[in-house]
DNA sequence: CCAAAAGTGTTCATTCTACACCCATGG
DNA sequence: CCATGGGTGTAGAATGAACACTTTTGG
């Protein structure tokens, strides 16, 4: 797109009107709105992100995330799910929007605009590579990404930053569990995210004391040790302490 | 738009292509992409929406946000800050954007996404009714809003909800206020948002142990009491302690 | 000297931190 | 009976809430 140069009059003067710009609208809503996912996944308290290469260009053979057009009339949420589920299997994933992104030059080819999406799973549970897209998926250290198409960095970079802000203020964790689960899972999932260890005694007072777990008054099975007694998240009881001022913290 | 029919299948099989549809993607991408804004305002210790009546079908007569249609080169969020302009004359304040918004019956017209922004600013110094949009704009008070044009309502409520959150693990209300302020104004711009009082003595000391204020050494002029102190935000400083894994609270 | 708002000190209760210790299971 | 991880108790430190108090200005 060479049409740059009344870029900065366009987005400094409300009132003025490139009429050669505005026939191209079209043009560049053609384009339509895709969605792009970061996957994260974890294994061995390591943080990944689910990287595709490109196959063509712009950006051919570069690292990029998974992502495709919405459908016309598809739901937003759901796009992204069926991106999700294309490359890693899965179906039942949690999923949350970042935000939109559309800066003029993000896309050489012209003005694409697109939306930031995040889940994350257990990569010994779903390995991506049965899927369809497995010829060209790749889990990379999330402290150790290349540099990515298009905007993609900061996308990633984003949704990293939003999701540890959520896990700290809000019960999003439980999201990321199977339905039961034990406290030391729990305590897993926040050091991994959080990068950092936490005293088991206090995590799970501080936990417990915020009354928002179900005992299951059940146990582990199987386990060459004490087994652990399993939890689930109360949710209903969280939006009624939620509704009356109570927040979950840490 | 009638073609409804067959919207669930194309929303739960990822497989399943409908021609007609696509055929409409022009059509529907038309449209284009706009911006609303919760321009959020306080005074008097209340927190208010400006909400302008729609002169036009569909919702004619109702309340809804201030928005309108992206242009095709514009950046998102001046488009925003073009709105937030119109209405109420200013231009510097700060302005977020919060998600896309795209259900697929938001619009009654056809398929129309659009980005939600928010901002806040103290009405006392700029009232919107001496702009263009005077005839139609509207303060009302934040929980006691009628219902909303579009999805408009959810776009609010979604607002003040990420406003408080933020204001609670940010430094974002730095950013509400005037270059220099006394801990008064900061402690009342808490007070509002959260709706909740606080202890001078211990508000202060709260806010001044975080270490991110510069004391400007200088004083209020022409109050009838003693003259506050004057601070300014050290976002430098912030900065460097974020890296560190410093987090602002409250 | 009064009103009004700025700004400080202190006490007591609560919560947090660190660390030692006991418990239940499989092998 | 040992290894392994589950689970608890507690002392001392740090933090927080409540409230009384002092200070500085204009009128």
């Amino acid at each position: 797109m060479q049409k740059t140069k009344n870029l900065e009059k366009l987005n400094t003067d409300s009132k003025f009107v490139d009429t050669d710009f505005e026939k191209d609208v079209e043009k560049f809503f053609q384009f339509g709105l895709p969605v792009d996912c970061v996957v994260l996944g974890y294994k061995e308290h390591t943080l990944k992100v689910l990287l595709i290469k490109r196959g063509e260009d712009p950006f051919k053979g570069q690292f990029a995330l998974p992502g495709d057009l919405m459908r016309p009339l598809e739901n937003i949420d759901i796009a992204a799910r069926r991106v999700l589920k294309g490359v890693t299997g899965m179906d039942n994933s949690f999923m949350h929007q970042t935000k939109l992104y559309g800066e003029l030059d993000r896309d050489p080819t012209g003005r694409v605009f697109t939306t930031g999406y995040y889940s994350l799973i257990d990569i010994a549970k779903h390995d991506p590579r049965t899927t369809a897209w497995t010829d060209k998926a790749y889990w990379v250290n999330s402290d150790k990404l290349p540099e990515l198409a298009f905007d993609h960095s900061i996308i990633v970079k984003d949704a990293i930053e939003i999701l540890k802000s959520k896990i700290r203020h809000t019960p999003i964790s439980f999201e990321l569990l199977p339905k039961k689960f034990t406290l030391a899972q729990l305590q897993e999932l926040y050091e991994l995210l959080l990068n950092e260890n936490f005293d088991k005694a206090n995590f799970r007072r501080r936990i417990l004391s915020q009354d928002v777990l179900i005992d299951l008054e059940e146990m582990q099975k199987g386990v060459s040790h004490r087994p652990a007694r399993l939890y689930s998240f109360d949710s209903s009881r969280y939006e009624k302490l939620k509704a009356k001022g109570f927040s979950f913290e840490l």
